[in-house]
DNA sequence: TGCTTTCTTGACTTAATTAGTCGGGAATAT
DNA sequence: ATATTCCCGACTAATTAAGTCAAGAAAGCA
């Protein structure tokens, strides 16, 4: 739910993708500049990104990264529960912070984060990538 | 809007203190004992937490910590609000992560963070510590 | 007074997580 | 062939969070 500094790369990078989506595929090296993210880093995140079947790479001469969907069909929520991972079945579910809780099964927090943790991905699942496009990248296109 | 340990164990504190409210001070140790957390590190927690008004303590025989406000009267908000601290006016202030978004004043992203922020914090606002302590803590008392 | 208890302070150490780098290999188009 | 661009896995560095410690100061009690 905490969004780190690789998590946000990883979603810049795909509105990166959006922007440009039907002019083939996009190098990392442009997302990079665009984004300002470090290169290196950047190529670690899409090579994870891979996995998730939101996008597909192209290697060679006029390789580079492209979409596999709509930019109106990725949402927010996708993309970070597939950064995240599947929650660890050993620590408590609804705990905000990592660390775990040592009240496994009434824990009085439980209510409480697990509320916080509906909250925001009802937010996160009802954003797609599409919402994130500035207005000045879509009237270029 | 993400909790550390640390601001776990510190509401955990305030639950406790709100449970064994009217019996006087508590000590730390009891405290820990009863919320299974390191001694060391809750003395400095506790420290900490004297600033924000909410609790205060006693030195000596009988010392020990306690409420200034009833439970009912405490949020989960003003807690987390204080042990934040007031948000670094360099950064970001929409931005979810610590680390600085690159795009100062037109990023896509500031309010997607800022709705998420507000839906964690109403959430936080409308809760207090009294929500929080177990029904069977009430019923000794 | 002098002793014990308990908080107080601030610096310190350790552990965990996150960020970022690097070298060399494999596919692709010309 | 060869230039280009992704691919892979291991590595290092930076930052944050967690936790410890020693010495001191107030409060009560004998």
């Amino acid at each position: 739910m905490y969004l780190t500094q690789r998590n946000q790369y990883a979603l810049r990078a795909i509105v990166e993708l959006a922007i440009r989506v039907g002019k083939g595929p996009v190098k990392v090296s442009e997302i990079a500049k665009a984004q300002a993210i470090p290169l290196r880093f950047l190529e670690v995140i899409l090579g994870q990104l891979k996995g998730s079947g939101l996008v597909d790479a192209k290697r060679g001469y006029h390789g580079g990264y492209f979409l596999l969907r709509q930019p109106e069909e990725i949402t927010v929520g996708s993309v970070v529960r597939y950064l995240q991972g599947e929650p660890d079945p050993k620590e408590c579910q609804s705990c905000i912070s990592k660390m775990q809780c040592p009240f496994k099964n009434d824990c009085a927090f439980a209510s409480l984060w697990s509320r916080v943790n509906t909250a925001v991905f009802n937010i996160y699942d009802e954003t797609t990538i599409k919402d994130l496009v500035p207005d000045k990248s879509v009237a270029r296109s």
